[in-house]
DNA sequence: AGTTTGACAGCAC
DNA sequence: TGTGCTGCCAAAC
C-alpha cells in the first residue's frame, strides 16, 4: 500500500463511494486535498492496485468511462451491475448517479 | 536532480 | 459530435 500523503488521501477517498455512484477523478483530487491533479489521481490508482476498492466508480469528466488498466470493458460491466447504464462508453445520466459528499 | 509516464480536464477546431 | 493539443500533478525511472 502506497504511504506518500497524497495516496493516502486519494485512496480513502475512493474507499467511501457508494454504491451504485460515482465521481470523476478530478472530484477525487479535489477531495484529495490537490484540485486538478486528476491525472496523479489516476497514476496512484494504477500503481496502488489494491483489491476491495471500488476503483470502478471513479470515471472520467463528463462521464467518459475514462481508463481501466488493460480491462476497459470489465469497468462498464461493473457499474453495470450496480444499476448503471453505460451507452457508448458514457455513464447515462452521469449528473444524477454523481457522487457528492 | 531531470525526464518520462499516464486509469485526466478543458478548450479549440 | 468527435478528434487533437496543451496544461497539470504525483510517482517511477
Amino acid at each position: 500500500m502506497p504511504d506518500s500523503p497524497f495516496s493516502r488521501r486519494v485512496l480513502r477517498v475512493v474507499a467511501r463511494i457508494p454504491r451504485g455512484r460515482v465521481v470523476a477523478y478530478g472530484d477525487v483530487a479535489a477531495l484529495a486535498g490537490r484540485p486538478g491533479a486528476a491525472r496523479a489521481v489516476g497514476q496512484v490508482m494504477r500503481r496502488a492496485a489494491i483489491p476491495g476498492l471500488p476503483y470502478h466508480r471513479v470515471v472520467a469528466a463528463g462521464g467518459l468511462l475514462g481508463g481501466f488498466g488493460r480491462w476497459p470493458h470489465v469497468k462498464a460491466q461493473l457499474l453495470a451491475a450496480e444499476g448503471l447504464t453505460i451507452r457508448r462508453g458514457r455513464i447515462a445520466g452521469f449528473g444524477n448517479h454523481r457522487w457528492q459528499p
